[in-house]
DNA sequence: CCCTCGATCAC
DNA sequence: CCTCATATCGAGGG
């Protein structure tokens, strides 16, 4: 096998520049994505912003009003989440880079993996001129800018695509790959959050090079088999991970914060409803079916909780999964007395795109 | 092996 | 002050 070049490609501040694209007249002005959650006027969270608020310390997942009152005094522009419009638009993008590469893998609305391995040859200097090319067409037909890694792993070309941004493009050829990652912070490394951090901090590793002196065992006694010998590679830039073409998704949700905190079931019904429609629509707009229904329960507390069943019979009948859904949150409020909801959510999984799909595995299992 | 549930990550 | 969607893993129970 030859060594592989992967690239990953990032759109810049994604939701924000769509809204940048759409009315042009937000140039130059901070411009705040926000998740509106509908119980005041500014309750919810800031999704995306553009570099003109990240500059005023915006970041995602920042309360509204905080935002607001760091933007004090400027002529800032908060907008409503309109996700069905991002999604067309990555499509679009989606479609122009998917030309580009063997394996391609899309991952969430604004990312992308490609296997350029066989087109550039491995060599690392036509994988740069192809990202070249690609950000520019993005730019021309799109209107977007763009940020790009090339590695010899998907690791690495993630870190190398965040590691200059926006507008950025950053190859790490083979060799390179140490003197990249040895001064980072360990927070870099994709799959470790705020948890793993602070795990790893309490043996005193904060770098990646601190990190590679670790001994295995002892990163698999401490996070398991799987992320700690994830852990073990990543620290020495490696990764086996393939590219991987588009699967079907596995499981659709939806959740949705109440008006009111309750533990009323007539309070949550409508609002079930809703949601319980909206997954089904889901479901029939990819023609798929689920095989388990469940609920997620936010409490006051902002604890969550989740039940699912599966059912007899894959179904994409919005009233299986609704009386589904309603006998989960029934039974859930019964057992916990002291739950008050302050979100719910349903949650379909177990997806199944032909209806003969069972007798497959069926057929298969019984030949074993 | 399958199911359920909570935890974690990261968008 | 605290949104929303998806994937994955480990543990526990069967």
């Amino acid at each position: 096998m030859a060594r592989r070049v992967i690239m990953h490609l990032d759109l810049d501040y994604f939701y924000a520049q769509c809204e940048e694209n759409r009315n042009p007249e937000l140039r130059g002005k901070p411009v705040i994505v926000c998740v509106y959650s509908g119980r005041t006027t500014d309750s919810g969270v800031v999704s995306t912003s553009n570099y003109e608020s990240r500059r005023a310390g915006i970041r995602a997942g920042m309360p509204i009003v905080r935002a607001k009152k760091l933007l004090e005094g400027q002529e800032a522009k908060f907008l409503p989440m309109d996700r069905p419009y991002y999604e067309d638009v990555s499509q679009r993008v989606m479609e122009i880079i998917r030309t580009y590469a063997d394996p391609f893998e899309e991952v969430g609305i604004d990312e992308a993996f490609l296997d350029m391995t066989s087109r550039t040859r491995s060599n690392y200097e036509a994988a740069r001129s192809i990202a070249l090319e690609i950000k520019t067409q993005i730019r021309t037909d799109e209107q977007l800018s763009s940020s790009i890694g090339v590695a010899p792993n998907k690791l690495v070309a993630k870190i190398a695509s965040d590691h200059q941004k926006p507008d950025g493009l950053t190859v790490v050829k083979p060799e390179d790959v140490k003197g990249f990652l040895w001064k980072m912070n360990v927070g870099k490394i994709p799959g470790v959050g705020k948890k793993v951090e602070e795990k790893l901090s309490e043996i005193n590793v904060t770098t990646v090079e601190q990190l590679s002196k670790i001994q295995p065992s002892l990163l698999i006694d401490y996070f398991g088999k799987n992320l700690g010998g994830y852990l073990y590679g990543a620290a020495r830039g490696e990764d086996d991970e393939p590219v991987k073409d588009r699967e079907q998704p596995t499981q659709f949700s939806r959740i949705a914060t109440l008006k009111q905190d309750s533990s009323e079931l007539n309070m949550i019904f409508p609002l079930l409803d809703e949601l319980a429609g909206s997954v089904a629509e889901k479901l029939k707009q990819n023609g798929m079916k689920c095989k388990s229904v469940g609920i997620i329960a936010i409490l006051l507390d902002l604890s969550i909780h989740s039940k699912t069943r599966t059912l007899d019979k894959a179904t994409d009948d919005v009233t299986v999964i609704r009386y589904s859904s309603r006998m989960l949150i029934e039974n859930f409020l019964k057992t916990t007395p002291a739950a008050t909801l302050r979100r719910f959510g349903i949650k379909v999984s177990n997806l199944n795109k032909e209806t003969g799909q069972m007798d497959i595995s069926k057929f298969i299992t019984a030949n074993k």
